[in-house]
DNA sequence: TATTGTTATACTCTATAACTATA
DNA sequence: TATAGTTATAGAGTATAACAATA
């Protein structure tokens, strides 16, 4: 049929299985955060905090959805949600007529500051607490190798429209 | 106001957001591979996954969800529709009344066989590629002391009706 | 009274395709 | 012709609350 798939070891499984279980409880914990304390979910939240790391607060559509959001029309919709409730603020841009600017408001940084004490709480008792600082670093460098390998190959479901190829 | 919050440093920060996406960029593909390769949803595999590694290839409802399904209701909905589609079958458990026992299928033992070299093979390509054995063994050891302390902690609102504390 | 599971319902989110407009 | 973004729409998934049945 097709070539063999050499199995996974126990330690490459582990490892999965520990990444998922552990991502995935602690997006489900955050998720539960962000919304008692700011009404936002995590797409949300990673919107606004992108925009909060960007000169000027500002970012194009497109470049906004890096590694957040998967597909144009969610992203659309996300902003515009955010944009409804004033966290957010749209605008053509200057240079390139066809794309839309995306700034944070003032609302939208009260919000992120609001919301922030209570994330990383979250994230000291879940995850941090029980690392060392060896661990962290450790982790940071590994995970870290993993992203931007995984950057390297991108999905080409999650940027249908960068490189035409 | 309240206590004030210790703020992460940069290594933390790295950690999260490494893990964070990795995570989600993970999934998403895996997610378009076992929809591709079984029409399966990631949720459906782990539930059959789970399955699959139990004693008789069968859970009762409430141990089939731990992990993977955060509501009561959205693990009766999954498993209807594996039920629908005959990878598993639900049976009243023989010790207690009330509950269901879940088990796995011959077909739904052959989706899972059909689906999972395409499955390893992503893992291999994205994730464990740009890993060494060491990197391995260390993500496995030092998340796995994560997943154990999240497990410690229970959100609230996973397990809803398992301690009434 | 607590636990297991189901149902109904409402809601959020995502994705595809068709479309407009600019480069 | 390719890219930026929007819209319409349909579908998948989730969560809450009310419920029935058993422990």
């Amino acid at each position: 049929m097709s070539d063999p798939v050499p199995p996974l070891d126990p330690a490459e499984l582990s490892a999965y299985f520990s990444l998922i279980e552990v991502s995935s409880l602690l997006r489900h914990t955050v998720e539960q955060q962000l919304k008692d304390a700011g009404g936002l979910s995590y797409v949300q939240f990673q919107l606004l905090a992108t925009l909060g790391d960007s000169p000027d607060d500002s970012l194009r559509m497109t470049d906004l959805a890096d590694g957040v959001v998967y597909s144009r029309s969610g992203l659309t919709y996300q902003v515009g949600l955010l944009e409804r409730d004033g966290l957010v603020r749209r605008s053509p841009s200057t240079d390139d007529e066809r794309s839309v600017t995306v700034t944070l408001t003032d609302a939208g940084r009260d919000v992120l500051a609001r919301v922030f004490p209570g994330h990383v709480e979250v994230l000291q008792e879940r995850f941090l607490e029980s690392l060392s600082p060896e661990d962290v670093t450790t982790l940071a460098d590994v995970l870290g190798r993993v992203r931007d390998h995984m950057r390297t190959i991108p999905p080409r479901s999650a940027r249908p429209r960068r490189r035409h190829s």
